[in-house]
DNA sequence: TTGCTCAATTGATCGAAATCAATGAGGTTC
DNA sequence: GAACCTCATTGATTTCGATCAATTGAGCAA
Protein backbone atom coordinates (compact mmCIF):
# COMPACT_ATOMS: atom_id res chain seq x y z
CA UNK A 1 0.00 0.00 0.00
CA UNK A 2 1.33 3.19 -1.09
CA UNK A 3 -0.30 4.95 1.88
CA UNK A 4 2.06 7.44 3.68
CA UNK A 5 2.28 5.99 7.46
CA UNK A 6 3.78 9.75 8.78
CA UNK A 7 -0.09 10.64 8.43
CA UNK A 8 0.43 12.59 11.92
CA UNK A 9 2.04 15.59 10.33
CA UNK A 10 -0.90 17.04 9.11
CA UNK A 11 -3.07 17.02 12.44
CA UNK A 12 -5.07 20.44 11.64
CA UNK A 13 -7.82 19.15 13.54
CA UNK A 14 -8.33 15.19 12.56
CA UNK A 15 -5.76 12.14 13.04
CA UNK A 16 -4.30 12.47 16.27
CA UNK A 17 -5.16 15.95 16.81
CA UNK A 18 -6.97 14.22 19.55
CA UNK A 19 -3.08 14.24 21.95
CA UNK A 20 -1.77 17.61 20.71
CA UNK A 21 -3.51 18.89 23.87
CA UNK A 22 -1.39 16.39 26.04
CA UNK A 23 2.69 16.93 27.39
CA UNK A 24 5.53 15.96 26.17
CA UNK A 25 5.67 12.96 27.87
CA UNK A 26 2.56 12.00 27.68
CA UNK A 27 2.88 11.84 23.78
CA UNK A 28 6.30 9.90 24.34
CA UNK A 29 4.54 6.89 26.07
CA UNK A 30 1.36 6.54 23.55
CA UNK A 31 4.20 6.84 20.84
CA UNK A 32 6.20 4.28 22.35
CA UNK A 33 3.40 1.40 22.21
CA UNK A 34 1.03 2.00 19.63
CA UNK A 35 0.98 0.17 16.56
CA UNK A 36 -0.39 0.66 12.88
CA UNK A 37 -2.85 -2.01 12.27
CA UNK A 38 -4.52 -2.04 8.69
CA UNK A 39 -8.02 -3.67 8.04
CA UNK A 40 -9.17 -4.39 4.52
CA UNK A 41 -12.68 -3.23 3.59
CA UNK A 42 -15.49 -5.47 4.47
CA UNK A 43 -13.55 -7.11 7.44
CA UNK A 44 -15.22 -7.34 10.97
CA UNK A 45 -12.69 -5.59 14.12
CA UNK A 46 -14.97 -6.86 16.56
CA UNK A 47 -18.48 -8.79 17.00
CA UNK A 48 -21.22 -8.06 19.64
CA UNK A 49 -20.15 -8.84 22.83
CA UNK A 50 -16.64 -9.45 21.91
CA UNK A 51 -13.54 -8.15 24.04
CA UNK A 52 -10.73 -6.75 22.29
CA UNK A 53 -7.76 -6.03 24.34
CA UNK A 54 -6.74 -2.72 22.25
CA UNK A 55 -7.79 0.58 22.41
CA UNK A 56 -8.04 1.87 18.62
CA UNK A 57 -7.72 5.59 17.07
CA UNK A 58 -8.51 5.59 13.65
CA UNK A 59 -5.65 6.35 11.41
CA UNK A 60 -7.26 6.86 8.19
CA UNK A 61 -10.56 5.02 6.64
CA UNK A 62 -14.36 4.43 8.31
CA UNK A 63 -15.29 2.17 10.63
CA UNK A 64 -18.84 1.61 10.88
CA UNK A 65 -20.30 0.65 14.50
CA UNK A 66 -23.41 -2.00 13.80
CA UNK A 67 -26.05 -3.72 15.46
CA UNK A 68 -27.02 -6.93 14.30
CA UNK A 69 -30.82 -7.71 15.28
CA UNK A 70 -32.76 -11.46 14.77
CA UNK A 71 -34.45 -11.05 11.74
CA UNK A 72 -30.71 -10.14 9.91
CA UNK A 73 -30.90 -6.81 9.71
CA UNK A 74 -28.17 -4.73 10.50
CA UNK A 75 -28.93 -0.94 11.60
CA UNK A 76 -25.76 1.05 11.53
CA UNK A 77 -25.67 2.51 15.13
CA UNK A 78 -22.52 5.19 14.18
CA UNK A 79 -19.68 6.05 11.95
CA UNK A 80 -15.48 6.29 13.14
CA UNK A 81 -13.31 8.43 11.20
CA UNK A 82 -9.73 9.56 11.67
CA UNK A 83 -9.18 10.81 14.93
CA UNK A 84 -12.09 8.96 16.48
CA UNK A 85 -11.71 6.90 19.37
CA UNK A 86 -12.59 3.34 20.24
CA UNK A 87 -12.57 0.05 22.38
CA UNK A 88 -13.18 -1.22 25.74
CA UNK A 89 -12.35 2.17 27.31
CA UNK A 90 -15.21 4.00 26.06
CA UNK A 91 -16.95 1.09 24.77
CA UNK A 92 -17.95 -0.09 27.83
CA UNK A 93 -21.27 -2.09 28.19
CA UNK A 94 -22.00 -1.22 24.57
CA UNK A 95 -22.01 -4.34 22.40
CA UNK A 96 -21.59 -2.91 19.12
CA UNK A 97 -19.82 -4.98 16.11
CA UNK A 98 -17.31 -2.96 14.31
CA UNK A 99 -16.37 -3.48 10.52
CA UNK A 100 -14.10 -1.34 8.26
CA UNK A 101 -16.27 0.47 5.83
CA UNK A 102 -13.13 1.31 3.08
CA UNK A 103 -9.65 -0.34 3.90
CA UNK A 104 -8.59 1.35 7.20
CA UNK A 105 -5.55 1.83 9.34
CA UNK A 106 -5.71 2.19 12.98
CA UNK A 107 -3.53 3.12 15.68
CA UNK A 108 -3.70 0.51 18.55
CA UNK A 109 -2.55 0.78 22.11
CA UNK A 110 -2.79 -2.07 24.48
CA UNK A 111 -5.59 -1.81 26.45
CA UNK A 112 -3.59 -2.38 29.95
CA UNK A 113 -1.08 0.21 29.52
CA UNK A 114 -3.63 2.44 27.53
CA UNK A 115 -5.73 2.51 30.91
CA UNK A 116 -2.69 2.67 33.10
CA UNK A 117 -1.63 5.91 31.50
CA UNK A 118 -5.17 7.33 31.88
CA UNK A 119 -4.68 6.97 35.02
CA UNK A 120 -1.43 8.74 35.32
CA UNK A 121 -2.73 11.61 33.09
CA UNK A 122 -5.84 13.50 33.70
CA UNK A 123 -5.20 15.21 29.97
CA UNK A 124 -5.43 11.69 28.87
CA UNK A 125 -8.58 11.16 30.41
CA UNK A 126 -10.19 14.42 29.54
CA UNK A 127 -9.73 13.43 25.55
CA UNK A 128 -10.84 10.53 25.78
CA UNK A 129 -13.82 11.43 27.64
CA UNK A 130 -14.22 14.90 25.19
CA UNK A 131 -14.46 11.59 22.66
CA UNK A 132 -16.63 10.17 24.11
CA UNK A 133 -18.91 13.00 24.50
CA UNK A 134 -18.69 13.97 20.96
CA UNK A 135 -19.97 10.74 19.83
CA UNK A 136 -22.86 10.97 22.02
CA UNK A 137 -23.29 14.04 20.48
CA UNK A 138 -23.21 12.55 17.04
CA UNK A 139 -25.60 9.98 18.56
CA UNK A 140 -28.21 12.26 19.17
CA UNK A 141 -27.67 14.07 15.92
CA UNK A 142 -28.48 10.50 13.66
CA UNK A 143 -31.61 10.29 16.33
CA UNK A 144 -33.01 13.95 14.85
CA UNK A 145 -31.97 12.73 11.28
CA UNK A 146 -33.95 9.49 12.04
CA UNK A 147 -37.21 11.18 13.85
CA UNK A 148 -37.12 12.30 10.06
CA UNK A 149 -40.57 11.35 8.41
CA UNK A 150 -39.41 11.57 4.81
CA UNK A 151 -36.60 9.86 3.12
CA UNK A 152 -35.63 12.50 1.63
CA UNK A 153 -34.83 14.40 4.76
CA UNK A 154 -32.89 12.06 6.53
CA UNK A 155 -31.05 11.86 2.96
CA UNK A 156 -30.38 15.38 3.28
CA UNK A 157 -28.85 15.25 6.85
CA UNK A 158 -26.60 12.35 6.08
CA UNK A 159 -25.37 14.46 3.37
CA UNK A 160 -24.36 17.39 5.90
CA UNK A 161 -23.47 14.66 8.62
CA UNK A 162 -21.42 13.50 6.37
CA UNK A 163 -19.36 17.01 4.86
CA UNK A 164 -18.93 17.95 8.43
CA UNK A 165 -17.78 14.77 10.12
CA UNK A 166 -15.39 14.11 6.81
CA UNK A 167 -14.18 18.08 6.51
CA UNK A 168 -10.68 17.22 6.20
CA UNK A 169 -10.13 14.11 5.57
CA UNK A 170 -8.26 13.81 2.25
CA UNK A 171 -10.22 12.76 -0.67
CA UNK A 172 -13.56 12.55 0.97
CA UNK A 173 -14.64 16.28 1.07
CA UNK A 174 -13.37 19.12 -1.52
CA UNK A 175 -14.67 22.30 -1.65
CA UNK A 176 -15.38 23.04 -5.69
CA UNK A 177 -16.23 26.13 -7.50
CA UNK A 178 -20.38 25.84 -7.25
CA UNK A 179 -19.86 23.48 -4.07
CA UNK A 180 -18.61 21.26 -1.49
CA UNK A 181 -17.89 17.48 -3.23
CA UNK A 182 -18.50 14.90 -0.79
CA UNK A 183 -17.28 11.32 -1.20
CA UNK A 184 -19.86 8.99 0.17
CA UNK A 185 -17.22 5.75 1.20
CA UNK A 186 -20.17 3.01 1.48
CA UNK A 187 -23.08 1.41 -0.87
CA UNK A 188 -26.36 2.46 -0.93
CA UNK A 189 -27.08 -0.46 1.21
CA UNK A 190 -25.16 0.60 3.99
CA UNK A 191 -26.56 3.82 3.83
CA UNK A 192 -30.10 2.93 4.00
CA UNK A 193 -28.81 0.49 7.05
CA UNK A 194 -27.72 3.77 8.64
CA UNK A 195 -31.16 5.44 7.93
CA UNK A 196 -33.46 3.11 8.39
CA UNK A 197 -34.85 2.20 5.13
CA UNK A 198 -33.34 0.36 1.72
CA UNK A 199 -31.63 1.10 -1.10
CA UNK A 200 -34.18 1.82 -4.04
CA UNK A 201 -35.54 4.74 -1.47
CA UNK A 202 -31.74 5.82 -1.00
CA UNK A 203 -31.40 6.21 -4.89
CA UNK A 204 -34.67 8.21 -5.06
CA UNK A 205 -33.91 9.84 -2.56
CA UNK A 206 -30.99 11.62 -3.88
CA UNK A 207 -32.07 11.71 -7.26
CA UNK A 208 -34.88 14.16 -6.01
CA UNK A 209 -32.34 16.05 -4.36
CA UNK A 210 -30.31 16.50 -7.77
CA UNK A 211 -34.13 17.32 -9.47
CA UNK A 212 -35.16 19.88 -6.56
CA UNK A 213 -31.37 21.36 -7.74
CA UNK A 214 -29.30 21.13 -4.15
CA UNK A 215 -27.05 18.22 -5.58
CA UNK A 216 -25.39 17.34 -8.66
CA UNK A 217 -24.86 13.25 -8.55
CA UNK A 218 -21.31 12.94 -10.14
CA UNK A 219 -20.70 9.25 -9.52
CA UNK A 220 -23.36 7.13 -7.35
CA UNK A 221 -20.38 7.89 -4.58
CA UNK A 222 -19.64 11.47 -5.42
CA UNK A 223 -22.03 13.93 -4.76
CA UNK A 224 -21.84 17.76 -5.39
CA UNK A 225 -23.73 19.97 -2.68
CA UNK A 226 -24.59 22.86 -4.73
CA UNK A 227 -26.73 24.33 -1.52
CA UNK A 228 -26.09 23.35 2.09
CA UNK A 229 -28.97 25.74 3.15
CA UNK A 230 -31.31 23.77 1.11
CA UNK A 231 -30.45 21.02 2.40
CA UNK A 232 -30.07 22.25 6.51
CA UNK A 233 -33.79 23.61 6.26
CA UNK A 234 -34.85 19.98 4.84
CA UNK A 235 -33.68 18.31 8.52
CA UNK A 236 -34.72 21.68 10.34
CA UNK A 237 -31.62 21.36 12.54
CA UNK A 238 -29.66 25.11 11.26
CA UNK A 239 -26.57 23.57 13.74
CA UNK A 240 -26.39 20.00 13.08
CA UNK A 241 -22.96 19.23 13.20
CA UNK A 242 -21.87 22.45 13.38
CA UNK A 243 -22.75 23.37 9.76
CA UNK A 244 -21.34 27.17 9.94
CA UNK A 245 -18.29 25.09 9.80
CA UNK A 246 -18.90 24.18 5.98
CA UNK A 247 -19.90 27.79 5.72
CA UNK A 248 -16.49 28.76 6.69
CA UNK A 249 -15.20 25.41 4.50
CA UNK A 250 -16.97 27.41 1.60
CA UNK A 251 -15.15 30.82 2.18
CA UNK A 252 -12.00 29.27 2.02
CA UNK A 253 -12.12 27.06 -0.47
CA UNK A 254 -8.66 27.61 -1.53
CA UNK A 255 -7.92 25.25 2.01
CA UNK A 256 -8.77 22.69 0.06
CA UNK A 257 -8.84 22.81 -3.76
CA UNK B 1 -45.69 18.17 47.98
CA UNK B 2 -46.38 15.14 50.27
CA UNK B 3 -43.15 13.11 49.03
CA UNK B 4 -40.44 12.14 51.22
CA UNK B 5 -37.51 13.89 50.24
CA UNK B 6 -34.57 10.95 52.46
CA UNK B 7 -35.11 8.79 49.00
CA UNK B 8 -31.67 7.79 49.25
CA UNK B 9 -32.51 5.13 51.60
CA UNK B 10 -33.73 2.71 48.64
CA UNK B 11 -30.19 2.84 46.28
CA UNK B 12 -31.11 -0.83 45.02
CA UNK B 13 -30.10 0.36 41.95
CA UNK B 14 -31.40 3.74 41.23
CA UNK B 15 -31.55 7.07 43.11
CA UNK B 16 -27.73 7.96 43.87
CA UNK B 17 -26.77 4.64 43.83
CA UNK B 18 -24.10 6.04 41.30
CA UNK B 19 -22.31 6.67 44.01
CA UNK B 20 -22.68 3.61 46.31
CA UNK B 21 -18.95 3.08 45.38
CA UNK B 22 -17.39 6.33 46.53
CA UNK B 23 -15.54 6.15 49.72
CA UNK B 24 -16.86 8.26 52.68
CA UNK B 25 -15.18 11.34 52.12
CA UNK B 26 -16.23 11.88 48.50
CA UNK B 27 -19.98 11.06 49.53
CA UNK B 28 -19.46 13.50 52.64
CA UNK B 29 -18.58 16.47 50.10
CA UNK B 30 -21.21 15.28 47.89
CA UNK B 31 -23.89 15.36 50.75
CA UNK B 32 -22.59 18.82 51.43
CA UNK B 33 -23.18 20.64 48.69
CA UNK B 34 -25.93 18.97 47.32
CA UNK B 35 -29.37 20.82 47.37
CA UNK B 36 -32.88 19.17 46.14
CA UNK B 37 -34.54 21.32 43.72
CA UNK B 38 -38.27 20.70 42.29
CA UNK B 39 -39.10 21.19 38.76
CA UNK B 40 -43.30 20.80 38.47
CA UNK B 41 -43.94 18.61 34.87
CA UNK B 42 -43.99 20.48 31.70
CA UNK B 43 -41.40 22.82 33.03
CA UNK B 44 -38.00 23.97 30.88
CA UNK B 45 -34.72 23.76 33.28
CA UNK B 46 -32.35 24.20 30.19
CA UNK B 47 -32.98 25.18 26.95
CA UNK B 48 -30.61 24.83 24.01
CA UNK B 49 -27.32 26.65 23.97
CA UNK B 50 -28.20 27.70 27.38
CA UNK B 51 -25.14 27.68 30.03
CA UNK B 52 -26.30 25.65 33.62
CA UNK B 53 -24.07 26.04 36.90
CA UNK B 54 -24.73 23.01 38.74
CA UNK B 55 -24.27 19.31 37.74
CA UNK B 56 -27.76 17.41 37.83
CA UNK B 57 -28.96 14.11 39.57
CA UNK B 58 -32.54 12.88 39.12
CA UNK B 59 -34.07 12.27 42.43
CA UNK B 60 -37.03 11.56 41.25
CA UNK B 61 -39.39 12.13 38.03
CA UNK B 62 -38.73 11.90 34.22
CA UNK B 63 -36.89 14.72 32.19
CA UNK B 64 -36.85 14.54 28.52
CA UNK B 65 -33.99 15.75 26.28
CA UNK B 66 -34.94 17.41 23.28
CA UNK B 67 -33.91 19.51 19.98
CA UNK B 68 -35.59 22.55 18.36
CA UNK B 69 -36.03 22.21 14.92
CA UNK B 70 -36.94 25.05 12.92
CA UNK B 71 -40.08 24.22 11.50
CA UNK B 72 -41.09 23.54 15.08
CA UNK B 73 -40.81 20.20 15.87
CA UNK B 74 -39.51 18.86 19.15
CA UNK B 75 -38.17 15.39 18.67
CA UNK B 76 -36.95 13.97 21.98
CA UNK B 77 -33.15 12.94 22.31
CA UNK B 78 -33.66 10.98 25.60
CA UNK B 79 -35.21 10.40 28.77
CA UNK B 80 -33.28 11.53 32.08
CA UNK B 81 -34.50 8.81 35.36
CA UNK B 82 -34.12 8.24 39.08
CA UNK B 83 -30.46 8.18 38.68
CA UNK B 84 -29.50 9.97 35.73
CA UNK B 85 -26.64 12.88 35.84
CA UNK B 86 -27.04 15.44 33.67
CA UNK B 87 -25.37 19.37 33.15
CA UNK B 88 -22.49 20.60 31.35
CA UNK B 89 -20.13 18.21 32.74
CA UNK B 90 -21.18 15.83 30.52
CA UNK B 91 -23.46 17.98 28.19
CA UNK B 92 -20.41 19.09 26.63
CA UNK B 93 -21.13 20.38 23.26
CA UNK B 94 -24.10 19.62 22.85
CA UNK B 95 -27.16 21.60 22.75
CA UNK B 96 -29.92 19.95 24.20
CA UNK B 97 -33.05 21.78 25.95
CA UNK B 98 -34.37 19.75 29.46
CA UNK B 99 -38.23 19.77 30.35
CA UNK B 100 -39.69 18.44 33.21
CA UNK B 101 -41.76 15.36 31.77
CA UNK B 102 -43.61 15.00 34.98
CA UNK B 103 -42.73 16.60 38.85
CA UNK B 104 -39.41 16.18 39.52
CA UNK B 105 -37.09 16.43 42.09
CA UNK B 106 -33.18 17.36 41.50
CA UNK B 107 -30.18 16.93 43.50
CA UNK B 108 -28.29 19.53 41.86
CA UNK B 109 -24.58 20.08 42.67
CA UNK B 110 -22.74 23.90 42.19
CA UNK B 111 -20.61 23.15 38.55
CA UNK B 112 -17.43 24.41 40.11
CA UNK B 113 -17.47 22.36 43.01
CA UNK B 114 -18.58 19.44 41.49
CA UNK B 115 -15.56 19.18 38.57
CA UNK B 116 -13.04 20.15 41.48
CA UNK B 117 -14.19 17.20 43.53
CA UNK B 118 -14.24 15.15 40.52
CA UNK B 119 -10.37 15.93 39.58
CA UNK B 120 -9.51 14.73 43.40
CA UNK B 121 -11.44 12.25 43.17
CA UNK B 122 -11.17 9.43 40.47
CA UNK B 123 -13.68 7.46 41.58
CA UNK B 124 -16.27 9.55 40.83
CA UNK B 125 -14.68 11.04 37.73
CA UNK B 126 -14.80 7.41 36.28
CA UNK B 127 -18.63 7.15 38.45
CA UNK B 128 -19.58 10.37 35.57
CA UNK B 129 -18.09 8.29 32.79
CA UNK B 130 -19.62 5.16 33.55
CA UNK B 131 -23.31 7.42 33.25
CA UNK B 132 -22.54 8.84 30.06
CA UNK B 133 -21.04 5.47 28.44
CA UNK B 134 -24.88 4.22 29.54
CA UNK B 135 -26.39 7.55 28.02
CA UNK B 136 -24.12 6.54 24.58
CA UNK B 137 -25.85 2.87 24.61
CA UNK B 138 -29.51 4.45 25.33
CA UNK B 139 -28.97 6.69 22.79
CA UNK B 140 -27.73 4.01 20.42
CA UNK B 141 -30.74 1.76 21.40
CA UNK B 142 -33.27 4.19 20.43
CA UNK B 143 -30.92 4.73 16.73
CA UNK B 144 -32.04 0.64 16.55
CA UNK B 145 -35.83 1.60 17.64
CA UNK B 146 -35.80 4.41 14.83
CA UNK B 147 -34.19 2.52 12.35
CA UNK B 148 -37.63 0.40 12.02
CA UNK B 149 -39.96 0.75 9.37
CA UNK B 150 -43.35 0.17 11.23
CA UNK B 151 -44.33 1.91 14.13
CA UNK B 152 -45.79 -0.90 15.61
CA UNK B 153 -42.62 -2.30 16.13
CA UNK B 154 -41.17 1.37 17.10
CA UNK B 155 -43.72 1.24 19.78
CA UNK B 156 -42.60 -2.56 20.84
CA UNK B 157 -39.42 -1.80 21.55
CA UNK B 158 -39.73 1.65 23.15
CA UNK B 159 -42.23 -0.31 26.05
CA UNK B 160 -39.47 -2.23 26.38
CA UNK B 161 -37.56 0.37 26.85
CA UNK B 162 -39.70 2.18 29.29
CA UNK B 163 -39.61 -1.14 31.15
CA UNK B 164 -36.27 -1.62 31.67
CA UNK B 165 -35.53 1.77 31.96
CA UNK B 166 -38.04 2.47 34.62
CA UNK B 167 -37.60 -1.16 36.82
CA UNK B 168 -37.43 -0.56 39.96
CA UNK B 169 -38.84 3.43 39.97
CA UNK B 170 -41.60 3.14 42.30
CA UNK B 171 -44.96 3.48 40.65
CA UNK B 172 -43.92 3.06 36.62
CA UNK B 173 -43.27 -0.54 36.84
CA UNK B 174 -45.06 -3.35 38.79
CA UNK B 175 -44.84 -6.93 37.94
CA UNK B 176 -48.30 -8.38 37.80
CA UNK B 177 -49.95 -12.07 37.30
CA UNK B 178 -50.32 -12.13 34.31
CA UNK B 179 -47.20 -9.33 33.11
CA UNK B 180 -45.41 -6.16 33.83
CA UNK B 181 -47.66 -3.49 33.93
CA UNK B 182 -45.38 0.04 33.00
CA UNK B 183 -46.72 3.38 33.59
CA UNK B 184 -45.76 5.89 30.59
CA UNK B 185 -45.48 9.28 31.90
CA UNK B 186 -46.09 11.03 29.03
CA UNK B 187 -48.43 12.37 26.50
CA UNK B 188 -49.32 10.59 22.84
CA UNK B 189 -47.27 14.13 21.42
CA UNK B 190 -44.43 12.88 23.25
CA UNK B 191 -44.02 9.44 22.71
CA UNK B 192 -44.30 10.52 19.01
CA UNK B 193 -41.64 12.76 18.74
CA UNK B 194 -39.71 10.61 20.71
CA UNK B 195 -40.52 7.94 17.97
CA UNK B 196 -40.55 10.21 15.31
CA UNK B 197 -43.89 9.49 13.95
CA UNK B 198 -47.41 11.37 15.21
CA UNK B 199 -49.67 10.91 18.41
CA UNK B 200 -52.49 9.08 15.94
CA UNK B 201 -50.18 6.49 14.88
CA UNK B 202 -49.15 5.64 18.42
CA UNK B 203 -52.02 5.37 19.54
CA UNK B 204 -53.13 3.17 16.48
CA UNK B 205 -49.44 0.94 16.98
CA UNK B 206 -50.58 0.22 21.21
CA UNK B 207 -54.11 -0.95 20.03
CA UNK B 208 -52.89 -3.00 17.33
CA UNK B 209 -50.33 -4.54 19.95
CA UNK B 210 -53.24 -5.16 22.28
CA UNK B 211 -55.51 -6.46 19.47
CA UNK B 212 -51.95 -9.12 18.75
CA UNK B 213 -52.68 -10.20 22.69
CA UNK B 214 -49.30 -8.75 23.13
CA UNK B 215 -50.04 -6.34 25.41
CA UNK B 216 -53.49 -4.77 27.68
CA UNK B 217 -54.36 -0.85 27.86
CA UNK B 218 -55.99 -0.43 31.36
CA UNK B 219 -55.58 3.24 30.79
CA UNK B 220 -53.98 4.81 28.08
CA UNK B 221 -50.74 5.40 30.47
CA UNK B 222 -51.19 2.25 31.97
CA UNK B 223 -49.96 -0.42 29.93
CA UNK B 224 -50.04 -4.01 30.84
CA UNK B 225 -47.61 -5.88 29.21
CA UNK B 226 -48.28 -9.59 28.68
CA UNK B 227 -45.57 -11.10 26.53
CA UNK B 228 -42.79 -9.27 26.27
CA UNK B 229 -40.52 -11.99 23.94
CA UNK B 230 -43.64 -10.93 21.43
CA UNK B 231 -42.51 -7.35 21.52
CA UNK B 232 -38.86 -8.29 21.59
CA UNK B 233 -39.43 -10.17 18.30
CA UNK B 234 -40.56 -7.05 16.66
CA UNK B 235 -37.53 -5.05 17.64
CA UNK B 236 -35.41 -7.65 16.25
CA UNK B 237 -32.79 -6.71 19.40
CA UNK B 238 -33.25 -9.62 21.57
CA UNK B 239 -30.60 -7.68 24.19
CA UNK B 240 -32.16 -4.54 23.89
CA UNK B 241 -31.67 -2.64 27.37
CA UNK B 242 -30.96 -6.04 28.79
CA UNK B 243 -34.48 -7.67 28.46
CA UNK B 244 -33.14 -10.58 30.20
CA UNK B 245 -33.64 -8.08 33.42
CA UNK B 246 -37.11 -8.23 32.48
CA UNK B 247 -37.58 -11.77 32.98
CA UNK B 248 -35.31 -11.81 36.20
CA UNK B 249 -37.85 -9.14 37.48
CA UNK B 250 -41.15 -11.91 36.12
CA UNK B 251 -39.39 -14.51 37.92
CA UNK B 252 -39.35 -13.12 41.04
CA UNK B 253 -42.75 -11.04 41.00
CA UNK B 254 -42.63 -10.86 44.67
CA UNK B 255 -39.46 -8.23 44.58
CA UNK B 256 -42.35 -5.37 43.50
CA UNK B 257 -45.58 -6.21 44.09
C1' DT C 1 -75.52 18.54 36.98
C1' DT C 2 -73.99 21.13 32.88
C1' DG C 3 -70.71 22.94 30.21
C1' DC C 4 -65.70 23.40 29.13
C1' DT C 5 -61.12 21.79 27.77
C1' DC C 6 -57.70 18.76 26.53
C1' DA C 7 -56.17 14.24 25.32
C1' DA C 8 -57.08 9.95 23.14
C1' DT C 9 -59.33 7.62 19.84
C1' DT C 10 -61.49 6.45 15.40
C1' DG C 11 -62.54 7.13 10.53
C1' DA C 12 -61.42 8.35 5.71
C1' DT C 13 -58.35 10.01 2.31
C1' DC C 14 -53.98 10.91 0.25
C1' DG C 15 -49.19 10.53 -0.33
C1' DA C 16 -44.98 8.20 0.43
C1' DA C 17 -42.17 4.33 1.17
C1' DA C 18 -41.70 -0.80 1.17
C1' DT C 19 -41.74 -4.40 -1.79
C1' DC C 20 -41.27 -7.08 -5.91
C1' DA C 21 -39.28 -7.24 -10.34
C1' DA C 22 -36.48 -5.86 -14.07
C1' DT C 23 -32.96 -3.25 -16.36
C1' DG C 24 -28.57 -0.92 -16.78
C1' DA C 25 -23.68 0.29 -15.69
C1' DG C 26 -18.95 -0.73 -14.02
C1' DG C 27 -15.60 -3.69 -12.85
C1' DT C 28 -13.43 -8.42 -12.67
C1' DT C 29 -12.06 -12.97 -14.24
C1' DC C 30 -10.96 -16.02 -17.56
C1' DG D 1 -13.33 -9.64 -25.83
C1' DA D 2 -16.97 -12.45 -23.48
C1' DA D 3 -19.18 -13.97 -19.58
C1' DC D 4 -20.04 -12.86 -15.28
C1' DC D 5 -21.02 -10.19 -10.90
C1' DT D 6 -22.18 -6.64 -7.96
C1' DC D 7 -24.41 -2.47 -7.32
C1' DA D 8 -27.33 1.39 -8.71
C1' DT D 9 -31.31 2.60 -10.85
C1' DT D 10 -36.04 2.54 -12.58
C1' DG D 11 -40.80 0.82 -12.84
C1' DA D 12 -45.23 -1.07 -10.96
C1' DT D 13 -47.82 -2.40 -7.14
C1' DT D 14 -49.16 -2.64 -2.39
C1' DT D 15 -48.89 -1.41 2.22
C1' DC D 16 -48.38 1.87 5.64
C1' DG D 17 -48.32 6.20 7.82
C1' DA D 18 -49.40 11.24 7.60
C1' DT D 19 -53.02 14.16 7.43
C1' DC D 20 -57.55 16.06 7.98
C1' DA D 21 -61.73 15.66 10.36
C1' DA D 22 -64.88 14.06 13.70
C1' DT D 23 -66.01 11.69 18.01
C1' DT D 24 -65.41 10.04 22.50
C1' DG D 25 -63.95 10.31 27.18
C1' DA D 26 -61.93 12.09 31.36
C1' DG D 27 -61.04 15.68 34.47
C1' DC D 28 -62.52 20.41 36.18
C1' DA D 29 -65.06 24.71 37.14
C1' DA D 30 -68.97 26.87 37.80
Amino acid sequence: MPDKPDKRSRNDHNALSVFTDLCHETREALGAMQQLVRFPAGQAITREGEEINFVGIVASGILRMQKTLTDGRHPIVGLLVEGDIFGQVFDGATEVAIEAATDTEVYAFPRGRFETLMRRSPELDRAVLLNILNELDRTRDWMVILSNAKIVNRVAGFLLIMCTRFVGVEHLVQARRDGIEVNIPMSRLDQAHLLGTRPESISRALHALAEAGDIIINTPNRILILDTGALAERVGEEDLCSITNLKNLLANKELLS
